[in-house]
DNA sequence: GTCCGAACTTCATCAGATGAAAGTCTATGA
DNA sequence: TCATAGACTTTCATCTGATGAAGTTCGGAC
């Protein structure tokens, strides 16, 4: 439990994170007491005072659960916040499991066409002329995977932005967090790229005219894509 | 500063609350500082240490931003975990703004036909059973305005339960913090209850029988009738 | 075998000291 | 006058020690 992936940052974010990332991916088991603070000073080479503060960080994610002379332990996973940052890099960051790139792919089923329907209810010219930038943007990187990949989050991310809603920008933030970490290992061909493109064509012109019912199907055609291709590979 | 809505939580959670509640509420303003440590120990009655935890754990929210010599200050709104459990109750805690009732009700119009649908892919029997048992509380509560809508809450919940996602289930247990606020308001009438049955009814049958574009489609009419009486009262 | 209490464990909190980094002020020189 | 280097100040960062509180464990009395 001594690594030390954090090297510089403050000391009691190296707790928060060498233990965050120890809880998210399984190694410390909800229900079971971590080591108890001394053990934790010494295996993390730092003051008490640090190790304190991470795991109140940790506890107010829903991770840990302070009890005193109780121990410290892992709480359940019901109340982790998955939304989190932080939780959700440590779940999609180092090699994602088969059944979170399936939650990740129904999660964005569920969410984009809907998401993409209030934006036509709501985009004004601003928010319109932010997709069309996306989307030239789109069109213009399609022949560079890396590229693509950030000008295909923006795009999505300009849709979000236009349904005028902070709660559902935010939800595609921490969507992005996750897709970005999966996409460098499922980075698609220059020939899949292409073939999306009328999709999300759709999807802007559809939310340009404020057709609602257009802009959810078009994005319902992305997304489903999207879903296919990643359950496959 | 001085308030002491919390008096016997954990000193470090009443820093939490008592400086969050502010941040969220518009009290204390994005990139204004805070005052510093020592004044935080004398207005908030408690020392240095639990100060330090409260405003770590406030920063691993992404309320707060502390910088050695410079102080600590409230970070913009768009670094908040706007998903969060703590700030979703801050926010739709005490009176909620117009503007965050319509926020949560387009969030219900753009997530719940989506969720409705991933459900009617996904759902297992058990799932279906818990669906069905929800449904008739509902109907068996409708006379009652205060059980219906934990019987409501439940239904919607039992809906996303049933897409198998725990990241869809996490974000309605967010919503159904804020619904459960901003509810106990706008306390809809009995008629209007038993005028929302045969909807949900809709929903649950189309998830027994597996059909998504009826599930999406009755889930839609449910939370967009729900989003017409909220904007109206 | 059950119940009570003492000893022990472990987190909670406060207080003090030291350090590091960023800002502020001042004196100097051009 | 203005720029600048260096000293000074402010404020968070961290460690350490001491005390307290609340469970837990274990032994003994019956």
């Amino acid at each position: 439990m001594a690594t030390d992936p954090y090297p510089d940052t403050a000391r009691h974010a190296h707790v928060v994170h060498a233990l965050g990332a120890r809880i998210v991916d399984g190694s410390l088991v909800p229900g079971t007491p971590i080591p108890i603070e001394e053990q934790l000073v010494n295996e993390l080479g730092v003051g008490r005072s640090a190790v304190r503060e991470g795991v109140k960080v940790l506890a107010g994610k829903g991770l840990l659960e302070t009890r005193r002379s109780a121990g410290t332990r892992v709480r359940p996973r019901e109340s982790w916040s998955l939304l989190d940052a932080d939780v959700l890099s440590w779940r999609f960051g180092a090699d994602a499991q088969a059944g979170d790139i399936r939650v990740l792919a129904d999660l964005r089923v569920a969410l984009e066409p809907g998401a993409a329907r209030v934006a036509a209810e709501r985009a004004d010219a601003a928010a319109i002329q932010r997709i069309d930038e996306a989307l030239a943007a789109l069109h213009a990187t399609a022949d560079d995977p890396d590229p693509f990949i950030d000008a295909d989050l923006a795009f999505h991310r300009a849709v979000f932005g236009a349904a005028d809603n902070d709660l559902l920008l935010y939800i595609y933030d921490m969507i992005s967090i996750a897709l970005r970490s999966v996409r460098q290992v499922h980075t698609r061909s220059v020939a899949h790229n292409k073939e999306t493109l009328p999709n999300h064509e759709r999807v802007a012109v559809a939310i340009r005219r404020r057709h609602h019912r257009k802009a959810e199907e078009a994005m319902r055609e992305v997304v489903e894509v999207a879903r296919a291709d990643a359950l496959h590979c």
